[in-house]
DNA sequence: ACATTGACCTGGGAGC
DNA sequence: TGCTCCCAGGTCAATG
């Protein structure tokens, strides 16, 4: 269910109890992810020291001794930090085993996550070369939003969904970023003023900062590698509250569909 | 090249 | 209680 803040704050928690860190040994107890785990998995990765964490879009990578251990979350993944026995859960499909003891246990409910190996470098990776921008990154600006969306015919909200252009926005922030902008989901990209394009961006980075101070959202299960929630879902203003009033201009909210996702917006303010 | 749809999977809630 | 249906934070492959 994660999208680049829950990523970005899975990263962030997890960083200091793996950087530097061991692997000892791991335990794959489901191999059917979205993918097959890499095969021999356990012997590529078995002593090799974790040197960096960071994140591409959704993905989590690990950079280890000899190669690149690739993790995204999916729908329903999570990442747990454990420094002492903790039970069994069902869905917890991979234990990863640090030389220091702790354990870092992957879960995933719906299983559309995936846990990938690659000693190639990232930008021939098949998953990887085509990743558009990081939203949060100085170079998307309006200028370069304008430009991009020009010859786009694609509603705005699937273009902003689209990891080909933009990545880590998902469901619930390209709601948000619409609503703080507003911009009618449905309009065509092509069509967006550059004045719109300057407020999109601006509204797409300020919803994700927001989002990544309250440590995500939390809906059903997400929560950070040390097992606490987020909280920036008390502070959506769309999503989820089709029917509800619209914080601006009090008419009531309006549920469409859009690629078969659920998209909330205000027809009075989003135009 | 671009746009849209189906597929992958499990669990939870609504409605009967 | 229990069944069926629909929905869920993602994204690739296949199809026009």
């Amino acid at each position: 269910m994660p999208e680049l803040p829950e990523v970005e704050t899975t990263c962030r928690a997890l960083k200091k109890y793996v950087i530097d860190q061991v692997i000892d040994h791991l335990i794959i107890r489901q191999h059917s992810l979205r993918w097959p785990i890499t095969a021999g998995l356990e012997q590529k990765i078995s002593d090799q020291k974790i040197l960096n964490l960071s994140r591409r879009g959704k993905y989590l990578l690990f950079q280890m001794s000899h190669g690149i251990l690739i993790l995204h979350l999916g729908m329903s993944g999570r990442l747990n930090i454990f420094t002492k026995k903790t039970e069994l859960k069902k869905h917890d499909h991979v234990d990863i085993y640090l030389k220091n003891g702790n354990l870092l246990r992957y879960h995933d409910p719906r299983r559309f996550g995936a846990i990938l190996w690659t000693e190639d470098a990232l930008e021939q990776h098949p998953l990887f070369k085509h990743l558009g921008i990081e939203p949060l990154s100085k170079s998307f600006t309006g200028a370069y939003l304008y430009t991009k969306t020009r010859a786009r015919s694609t509603p705005i909200k699937s273009f902003l969904m689209n990891s080909k252009l933009i990545v880590g926005i998902g469901n619930i922030y390209a709601q948000e970023a619409l609503f703080i902008a507003r911009i009618h989901p449905q309009k065509p990209a092509k069509n967006l003023s550059q004045q719109a394009a300057n407020d999109l961006v601006a509204a797409i980075k300020l919803v994700l900062r927001r989002a990544l101070k309250s440590g995500g959202t939390t809906f059903r299960d997400f929560q950070n590698p040390l097992g606490t929630t987020g909280y920036f879902q008390n502070k959506l203003q769309v999503y989820g509250r089709e029917t509800k009033p619209c914080i601006n201009c009090n008419k009531e909210l309006q549920l469409i569909r859009m690629n078969g996702r659920s998209t909330v917006f205000c027809a009075r303010c989003q135009k």
